[in-house]
DNA sequence: AGATATTTGTTCGTATGTATT
DNA sequence: TAATACATACGAACAAATATC
């Protein structure tokens, strides 16, 4: 922006600059999660920077998630990681004004689950396998009211959510990550979501018994074919759903 | 956190409470981009709040590119949607501390950008042919110095960049986008990037010139494919490269 | 072009909250 | 419990930016 090094007037710094001259000092320092940072009073005195301004800046990191501070002696200002949680959160905000469609999310599942099931087979423990069918038993059975329903969809969601955690693909578990938690807060699905879904539930827990069946079996293929057939399968029916409710949401509007 | 509804003390209202409730804000008044916030003087009002906590508070939204600010008059705070490239910052710092791997991306590629690809059979008009060939034009002929080869790679990335940008699908195109800048950031890529790369540049271009052939006859499974074909390409190049430097790298290092 | 009004941006002194010892 | 060290919050004064007349 305006930058022109060789000031003399020293014109205050905004906390934009500040915050990337914070940053670029991490990097350069190769400082990482934990490290602390200079104190605020320290941090004012190198940035030639006030209080208020300073704070401002750090209020900036911190919303980015690159750092953490803690009162009282010892505390200060660290660097923390970005979490997952935080990270989706933040990128959910880009998809916030641009709502994409069932297709628009579908279509990049579709791509990435199976693969992401691949990614699994021979490296799951009794542990996940217990994970996992502890989380099908939410929507073993069909459900008994309505709030169950969006109970067990979420279950189902989660379901995928410990594969995504379990993959040893950052970039992948992460983007499958994501896409369900797109599918959460869309409300396009959540008038989907709660209403009696037999057929999705049904369809959807003999997949994912049979991918269960072929990660045990070492199965590559076979997961990745899988995880393909319910994705298909549940994209179909999200869609089909939303074309019958559509015409329930234009009569209300009348 | 402390939420403890039902307050006497009225205690002061932290940076990130006030964020949330400014977020809640624009969410119930279906605020959209542009739309203005009250300004600072008011939201201090309003939140009885300080005005440096408020200012704080804005930062945060800020660094989220939720709002904008002008100074002026008819200046005030401004809804607006996070952009494309600020979103693809953001979730950057999720990998910075994770860095993946050049496997790890490519894994990912290779099952989005072939999609990316069909994607766009039947909606190039001929301004897109042109800016793709006008990016092609940088690297038609081998690179004479470093800089250009290492600008030839960038805009062998481009080249994708303008076919994400494209895509109609908003969710495959932010993340084929986010994919190339994470190629851009790794110092494994750029490590690769700046040596001559004869090999990669033929071969990616014929894959290209073939891809905006398949484009032009309406071919959809042939993008597809001649996409999928591509990524694998430079995926294997990428490793071997890879594979070749580590040696390098530690005779630097004993 | 210049003056002015309006709105955000920056500073600093002081006081409060909080966690460790 | 008290002392300490740190972030957090407040408010008033001042500076900078910019639209409008």
């Amino acid at each position: 922006m305006t930058e022109m090094a060789g000031k003399q007037k020293a014109r205050p710094k905004r906390p934009a600059v500040i915050c990337d001259e914070i940053k670029d000092w991490i990097v350069t320092q190769k400082l990482k999660p934990g490290d602390p940072l200079p104190q605020e009073k320290a941090l004012v005195e190198r940035f030639r920077a006030s209080k208020g301004t300073m704070r401002e800046a750090l209020r900036s990191l911190e919303a980015q998630g690159l750092v953490t501070t803690r009162t009282g002696p010892r505390g200060g200002i660290f660097v923390s990681a970005l979490d997952e949680n935080r990270a989706m959160e933040l990128l959910g905000n880009y998809f916030f004004f641009r709502q994409p469609s069932i297709a628009d999310i579908y279509t990049v599942r579709c791509q990435l689950e199976p693969e992401l099931a691949a990614s699994l087979v021979g490296l799951m423990s009794d542990e996940d396998y217990q994970r996992l069918e502890e989380t099908m038993r939410v929507y073993d059975h069909p459900a008994e009211t309505v709030g169950e329903e969006y109970r067990q969809r979420m279950a189902e969601l989660d379901f995928h959510g410990v594969l995504a955690e379990l993959c040893p693909n950052p970039v992948l578990g992460f983007m499958c990550g994501f896409l369900q938690s797109l599918l959460r807060d869309l409300t396009v699905c959540r008038r989907i979501y709660d209403r009696p879904n037999p057929e999705l539930r049904e369809t959807g827990l003999s997949y994912q018994t049979r991918l269960i069946e072929a990660f045990r079996a070492g199965d590559r293929e076979s997961a990745r074919s899988i995880m393909y057939k319910h994705m298909l399968s549940a994209w179909r029916y999200m869609e089909a759903c939303e074309a019958e409710m559509k015409p329930e949401f234009l009569r209300l509007r009348k």
